[in-house]
DNA sequence: TATAATTACTTACATAAAGTAACTAACTGA
DNA sequence: TCAGTTAGTTACTTTATGTAAGTAATTATA
């Protein structure tokens, strides 16, 4: 029954795109560099999740981690070229939403 | 802190976006009405959360459900026009993962 | 000197989401 | 009556995520 194979490519970019933040990290990520605890305050996401987001999205080559050795310590986590590739898509997601989405959802 | 709040609308859509299915569900459906059992065995989704996925996505009033009382009967999940225009930003996730991604993931 | 503060995490534990496999309902054809 | 078909549902297990406290490294403060 295995009618439409899908392109094992998309559905990677798909897997990677569909868990929970990742999208919205890499839209912070989008307005420039960031730091751990900025990303955490301003989406509502858990340290624990935050820290394994960043750790993936590092491994897939779309998140560049550089550690400025000041005190306290600074650590910033920026799109590398991969990661600035999705913009399009945000854009379109952005797009989406302004025309489909209701501006109150749940008062 | 909470420096960039980010727009509740497109919140609300990467809400849906990142659910884990729920991208592939609409990719699928793009190519045209579908049925349960061509959704569930064309992308190795249990039936259980592919029944989840299409009801909320018909509540989403993304996906349109329609029985025809044939023998068995036969019930197709189509796109509304809402859905129909997530086509951009599919496109933009198929253009991104054919530039980016490897041909051959993992071996 | 001890205490507190800061950042970037990690750990242990609890809850929510997803996977698995068997089951049901409604119908028909043998 | 039994098997077959589709579109689910249910009970149970495994995985993912949330919560809250803890750690390491450093400096400032009482």
């Amino acid at each position: 029954m295995d009618q439409s194979a899908i392109c094992p490519r998309f559905e990677k970019a798909m897997s990677i795109m569909s868990q929970r933040w990742t999208g919205l990290v890499i839209y912070q990520l989008l307005t420039g560099p960031k730091r751990f605890c900025s990303l955490e305050s301003s989406m509502g996401i858990s340290g624990r999740v935050l820290s394994d987001r960043l750790k993936e999205l590092e491994n897939q080559d779309i998140v560049k981690r550089e550690v400025y050795p000041e005190t306290p310590v600074r650590i910033e986590y920026s799109l590398t070229e991969k990661g600035r590739a999705l913009e399009p898509m945000m854009k379109e997601i952005e797009k989406w939403s302004q025309t489909w989405l209701p501006v109150e959802p749940t008062p």
